[in-house]
Order: structure tokens, then C-alpha cells, then sequence
DNA sequence: CGTCACATTGATGCCTCTCAAAGCTTGTGG
DNA sequence: CCACAAGCTTTGAGAGGCATCAATGTGACG
């Protein structure tokens, strides 16, 4: 699922290891390329003038980070790593560069924010649901293809922390689901029961 | 604040006026554009193979929508107007032309989806917090800038959709919070008082 | 001056979080 | 091959907090 070392445009990133608790950047540096996480975890942090941080964003394995930085001159926020991590650094120079070389390129690298966006906007819409039986329905339903199943990726604690709910919140409503004869499950998977 | 008729590059959008329940487009509709809502609200909503509807966004005024669509033949959701719409067409066809001929053009358009990746981000990331009282000292918190101060934009029931709280719920906190004389208030703003 | 939407506060109930414990699966090392 | 550990899965009990319903105050606008 994982891949490293991949290009964007034609240009290969380069590989850095931190140990946890190392700074990959701070607000107001001056920005020198985007990030991909392998392996570990990073938060990313904006300190309020009055000192307190604010989490941004916890980045997970497989995940971009700091794409914005491409565009503006600095930083504007801390990213510290939790644990060690592997990350590949894409540096923004050569991607500008290879962008105005090439603007297919860009032209996928555009496509690839747009989706981005989408997914956000989804997974916003999702948390507005209140209830845990419909977040968890809901999410079903959009992992779900025509097939109206779901191969489980990951473990069921990491779908609770990516739709907002604790493990045993979760582990309930599929309960409950499957008494209402909503899902039906397999050790590996989940399927809705059309009405 | 809300901006019509803005073109992107040299694109100038085509204005579309719309009943309430009107359909911009259904999922499976072969792409034709990207939209800006000046007026109105849409929902924008998956149709899941057993007929359910799922949410995914709900497009408020000055937002843009369907940005994906520039990179995908056919829309992946439907749109429909809640109320009556003034929405702007930026067709699809001339935005790739107007890309493929000014790069430069290109490059804003990614930019503003990279702002709004990380906008979108750091959304998530408050909801995560589930005190009403943290979730809202932080937003504000982001919202403030050096001064420390945050001139009220809208209305606070805005503020309370936006963050994910019932208006009650914000009221009460944001009374809480002077209480505590974490922050003060006048009629149009509100200030964090740095401890 | 009346209407309408926002702002504010009160009372109540439900639902999810939290803490806890036990079953289950997988992998590791002796 | 077995025993043990570690992490996921599952269910239970209790409490706190936010949503909900309700009522009143307040400000803007015609």
C-alpha cells in the first residue's frame, strides 16, 4: 500500500530518517520541499502567540504533508515526529522546476489535491453524524463497491480513529448492526444487507 | 466577501440560476464543469447501490465545488440545490485549454487546492477534540492573529456550523470561557487574554 | 412599532466516552 | 510444540456532557 521512493513528475525524493521527537520543520522556515511519511507519525503544530499549540494535523504513514509549502515562502506550522519515522523529501525547487518542464506533471499533481479535497470534505460530512450506528453505517456505505461488501484493511480500531469514534463505540454499533440484520460480517469483511 | 463572476485565468464562469431542488448534475453525468455557489446551498449527495443516500458535502455560499471534476470523465455524486441557487459555470473544457496554454494559470488553481487541503485538515483535527470548551478556544485560537483578537466574521451560529457545534452549545462555552477570563468580548469581537 | 433572526440561558435525557475486564488471535522464543 | 506476551476484539457499568426542546432577551430593518 506503502510505496516509497516514488516520483513526483521526475523527480525522486530522498530519504530521511528522524528519531521521535526530532523537528522536520518549524513555522516560519523557509520552505524547502514536501513531504512523503513512510513509516512513524508526525504532528503537526501551530504555536499561538500566547505560546499554546494547536494540533493541526496528526500525519499517518502514507500521507503527504506540506503540500502548500510549494506555494508560499514559509512554513506555518511545527512538524515534530512522534516516533521514529522514515520520510521522503521532495525538494521544492526541483519539483517547481520539473513542473514548468513539464506541466503534465503538475497537471497530475493537481489531480491527485483535487481528490484530496473531495475525500476531506467527506470525511467532514461523516463526523457531522452524531449518532455512532449512522457514522458507521454511512462509512460502510462508501467503502462499500457495487458488491455491497467491504474487505476490512487495517484493523477495525484504526477504522474508529478515521471516522471519529472510540474502539468500543465502534465495536458496538457493528454489534448492533448485525443484531438488525443491517450488515452481516465475516471475519474479513462487512457487507450491507439491502433492504 | 463573496466574489462573482471571478474568472479563473482567462475563464470567465457562466451564470446559472437555479429553483430550490433543481439538479446541477447527477452522479454517473459526463463532466462538463466546476462550479462556484454565490447564493443559495447545495447538497451534494452519493446515491449507494441499494438506493440509500450519503451525504457528502454540503456546499454553502462562496465555496467552489466539483474541483475533481476537471480530472474524472463523469461526476461521482449528484448535486442538488436545497434552495434557490446563483450558481457560476467555469466549463470545463475552457479552464483545460486556458491551463494548457498559460501554465501560470494552472499553478494558481493548484495552489488554492493546496490551501484548502490544509484548511480542510486542520477542520478535521478540531473536530477531534470533543470538549465543547477546548474545541472552541482552539478555533479561536486559529482564527486570532498576533493581536490576539478576532474581529467576529458573520454570525456566532455560523461560527457554531463551522465548528461543529449546536449554537447553544458555543454560547455556553464562549460564556464559560469569559467566566474563566480565558477570553473577553466586545459586541463585534473577541480577544484571548494571554495568561 | 412589529417582525424576524440572532443571542442567551434553563432543564432534561440520551449517547458516547471512560474505565475495566475478559476472550481471542498472532507471533515469538525456548 | 507449547507457553507466554502483545495487541485486537468484545462486552459491561457508570458518568459527564452535548443535543434537544423551550423560553426570553436583543438588535436591525422596514
Amino acid at each position: 500500500m506503502i510505496v516509497s521512493e516514488q516520483k513526483i513528475g521526475d523527480v525522486a525524493p530522498v530519504r530521511r530518517d528522524l528519531a521521535a521527537g526530532s523537528t522536520l520543520f518549524r513555522q516560519g522556515d523557509a520552505t524547502f520541499g514536501l513531504f512523503y511519511l513512510e513509516t512513524g507519525g508526525i504532528r503537526l503544530v501551530r504555536v499561538t502567540p500566547d505560546g499554546t499549540e494547536v494540533a493541526m494535523h496528526t500525519v499517518r504513514p502514507g500521507e503527504f504533508l506540506a503540500e502548500a509549502s510549494l506555494f508560499v515562502p514559509c512554513y506555518h506550522c511545527d512538524a515534530i515526529t512522534v516516533r521514529d519515522s522514515v520520510v521522503w523529501v521532495y525538494p521544492k525547487n526541483a519539483l517547481i522546476e520539473a513542473f514548468s518542464r513539464n506541466p503534465q506533471e503538475l497537471w497530475q499533481f493537481t489531480s491527485r489535491l483535487a481528490h484530496q479535497v473531495q475525500n476531506l470534505r467527506t470525511r467532514l460530512t461523516l463526523r457531522q453524524i452524531r449518532s455512532a450506528r449512522e457514522r458507521v453505517l454511512q462509512a460502510l456505505r462508501l467503502r462499500c463497491g457495487k458488491r455491497g461488501s467491504w474487505e476490512i484493511e487495517g484493523t477495525l480500531k484504526h477504522l474508529a480513529q478515521e471516522i471519529g469514534l472510540t474502539h468500543e463505540a465502534l465495536y458496538r454499533a457493528l454489534a448492533d448492526l448485525e443484531r438488525s440484520k443491517v450488515i452481516s460480517r465475516t471475519p474479513n469483511s462487512i457487507a450491507l444487507q439491502e433492504q
